[in-house]
DNA sequence: AACGGGCTACCTACTGGTAGGTAGGGCAGA
DNA sequence: TCTGCCCTACCTACCAGTAGGTAGCCCGTT
């Protein structure tokens, strides 16, 4: 009960720290954030951020777990659908995209991450994502055996299809200027997923 | 001549901390990277460095200007073969895997200059790109209207491409940790290249 | 009275950048 | 051939500013 009171209590200023944080880092890095511009942002100074998180490092990883943990779910749920064969994929991309789509700063700072070869974060990434990864190569692998899909390299087929579907938010901004339109309106997002799926549909389904 | 021998006894040094920040901007971008870091890896004081280069951001902004040129270069030789149709669209996806390849630190750059939407680099990057990305756009309408790709908004079509192509060389060491392998051997780039090559195939040829 | 959550004031380490000095090569003129 | 001068490339020492982090006080709630 006292962890309940405690937890509403703290909640707020420590959430809006957290939520404050995910935007700082997303936006300008690990180093290019500092600790002020996080408490600025909150409304408090930095020392009193401090009183909720031991250190900047610690900070990031709570982000970074918090980003974790809802991709996890929200892609486990879509991969654990019953569906089958080209469906199923549709299905899983679609997903992604609204996940992405819905927190475009974790994409953003899990593509720092991969750059920056996980050296902030004190999380497995690898562990964490390999399960998901090898269960999609076996889907494809076995799908492709049936004779479902076009016979391609699963791993390699993954990373591309991961490659282009992150890249179209972690390099918004980017495409913006080449768009000369903004990348994240949900009409621009839902026509790159349409288009994102039918290219994949063309490619696999024979 | 005074001019010449000038060259020759600077250039060394130069050109030594020029590959120096392009590595360490790599791999841990502006903000990580400090200037005592660069000239440490050249074998030098701070301000012999900044002999050289006016300021740290002048110093990044040549790195990137060498990686602009590069890449204009390398891509506009291919996008200028008088091939077409789909022998086209392979030579230019194949000489953009050999650029990169080449040059996998020049697509870590880039890619956190995509992130960081720019705010390190005083060139106007979307105009030295978005003449290649029109005319990449060009291409391949005029070639969906003539019936010979399997029809896509072009526009999404290249920004996939885009971000699959990259994302293999961006994200070199998180791919490291899921393949448990390592991505940047010449082997599994060929691999990886064919393996693009082989999909935008089934995707776009009939 | 105790305490949670904020504050000011301070610390050390390090940043980009500057000031000023030195070693040594090239070169014009005696 | 020697001498004096300039220039490049580097150095040490320093600057102001800012980073992350700590110590300790204040104050409202319970």
């Amino acid at each position: 009960m006292s962890d309940v009171t405690e937890e509403i209590s703290s909640k707020s200023t420590r959430e809006l720290i957290l939520d404050e944080a995910l935007h700082c880092f997303a936006d300008r890095g690990y180093e290019g954030t500092s600790l002020n511009d996080i408490a600025a942002g909150v409304g408090i100074r930095r020392p009193s951020l401090l009183h909720h998180f031991p250190s900047k490092e610690a900070l990031y990883t709570d982000v970074f777990e918090m980003l974790l943990s809802e991709w996890l779910e929200g892609l486990e749920v879509a991969m654990a659908s019953p569906a089958s064969g080209w469906d199923k994929a549709e299905l899983v991309i679609r997903a992604g995209f609204d996940l992405f789509a819905r927190t475009p700063d974790y994409v953003r700072i899990m593509r720092r991450e991969a750059l920056d070869s996980g050296v902030h974060v004190g999380v497995d990434l690898s562990g964490f994502l390999r399960p998901l990864f090898d269960s999609a190569c076996a889907y494809f692998t076995s799908e492709m055996d049936a004779g479902h899909f076009r016979r391609h390299n699963s791993q390699h087929l993954i990373i591309t299809g991961y490659g282009a579907i992150l890249t179209y938010f972690s390099d918004a901004p980017f495409i913006d200027e080449l768009l000369n339109d903004q990348a994240l309106t949900p009409e621009n997002v839902r026509d790159h997923c349409d288009h994102v799926v039918a290219f994949f549909r063309a490619a696999l389904v024979a």
